[in-house]
DNA sequence: AACTATTTATAAGA
DNA sequence: TTCTTATAAATAGTT
């Protein structure tokens, strides 16, 4: 795509190939992102330069949880290997490793716990709040199941109620129909009011402090900058 | 590049999004493949499907030591430091443990990344939330309001249920007594077992597999966040 | 899976 | 680097 025929060789040409690189990148990187949100699709791409610079994108900025994926997928392999591998020179390595990786995890839990953001980009801020977002419809999610579950319950033994009210209702009635009909003594009234009660609805008996009472505070306006999605990359930390 | 003009928007027809998937996939681990050859690059690109499909690319098929490359990028000081300072003898020990922590420390990732939620209770979803909801907090007092009301109502129902029941079984033990004090007839029995209601607690009656949704429940307009997708890209320093 | 009308990416030039 | 432009490539919609 321009202005003349591409050959798949290295470029010879060191600022040529530095031009391409960038240009290049940028499109990968473009590509990458598009697939990712056109086609809900996990992606991680690592690009290092000739130079080593090192250049990456992953949805959501989630690169850790891809790499993790991708490693637990080839997990197979990796028990084999590791199996395998215990000669000595490689613990020191494993043991490195290890290492390496729980500072990771450490990191990126002090980052999901909103600590240390000081040392993120506006871009990774960006990711890190959608991540959040997500994580807390998920554990919202599961909360109210878990609530409705309750209501449920209480909504069948209401049933169940009712039913057991009718019943004991109808045989007042015939009791005081025999009562009645058979000796013709007073009657004697038991008033039955029906309960009509709405379900789900508004209710007077409101617990303020309960265990359950959630976030006062009114949602501001979502705070969201806008800026040129392929230009963000060109700022740095 | 098509007949249309492109929307970076999650395709929602599945068969569209698993077709443009496949083409854009080709696409983009070409495209790796190119920029790795003319300008010498280092590249590795890992995508998964929306069905978990894995789809790989790297520089010389050496994944591996890309990723090892990646991770030393951020942690060679790690590396450097960690490599020689341990004793011999309780490797394995220490190996362990670090294998527990990691474990550990990706427990509470995932739960903070709204994972796994199933083993918590709802005292911890509720503190997880909280956590969570720190940056985003305002969010879902009517909701939550209008679930604790109807519990309310529907545990206040259910007392005056019970009141009634007591009533009742009151009314139709006069009645007997008085039907057999006054008449001889045979009576009718009512048993009116007590129903003892738990509060918000377990409950028995559980459908197993029904599939909670939140969207289930009539609710107020969801405030959500939405991200415009510009930018999750982030190249590092 | 092929076919094209178009859009998009980008090589070369400035 | 950045912009412009001619052209090659990619691909969305269609068959």
């Amino acid at each position: 795509m321009g202005r003349g025929r591409v050959t798949l060789k290295r470029i010879e040409n060191k600022i040529n190939r530095q031009v391409t690189f960038s240009k290049r990148r940028s499109g990968l990187l473009k590509k990458a992102h598009e697939i990712s949100v056109l086609c809900d699709a996990d992606v991680a791409l690592i690009v290092f330069s000739t130079k080593g610079k090192l250049c990456e994108y992953s949805t959501d900025s989630s690169m850790d949880r891809i790499l993790e994926r991708y490693e637990r997928y080839s997990y197979a392999e990796m028990q084999l290997t590791s199996t395998h591998n215990e000669s000595q020179g490689s613990w020191t390595l494993e043991h490195a490793k290890l290492k390496a990786r729980i500072e990771l995890l450490q990191k990126s839990k002090r980052h999901l716990m909103g600590e240390e953001l000081d040392s993120l980009t506006l871009k990774e801020l960006q990711g890190l709040e959608q991540q959040l977002d997500t994580a807390l419809k998920h554990v919202r999610l599961r909360k109210n199941q878990l609530m409705f579950e309750s209501i449920s319950a209480l909504q069948k033994k209401d049933k169940d109620m009712q039913e057991r009210n009718n019943i004991l209702s109808k045989q007042i009635k015939e009791k005081e129909k025999d009562a009645a009909h058979h000796d013709k003594e007073p009657q004697i009234h038991a008033a039955v009011p029906s309960l009509h009660l709405g379900i789900l609805n508004n209710c007077d008996a409101h617990q303020a402090g309960s265990d359950w009472e959630v976030e006062d505070i009114p949602r501001p306006a979502q705070p969201l900058t806008f800026m040129p999605p392929w230009m963000v990359q060109h700022m740095s930390k």
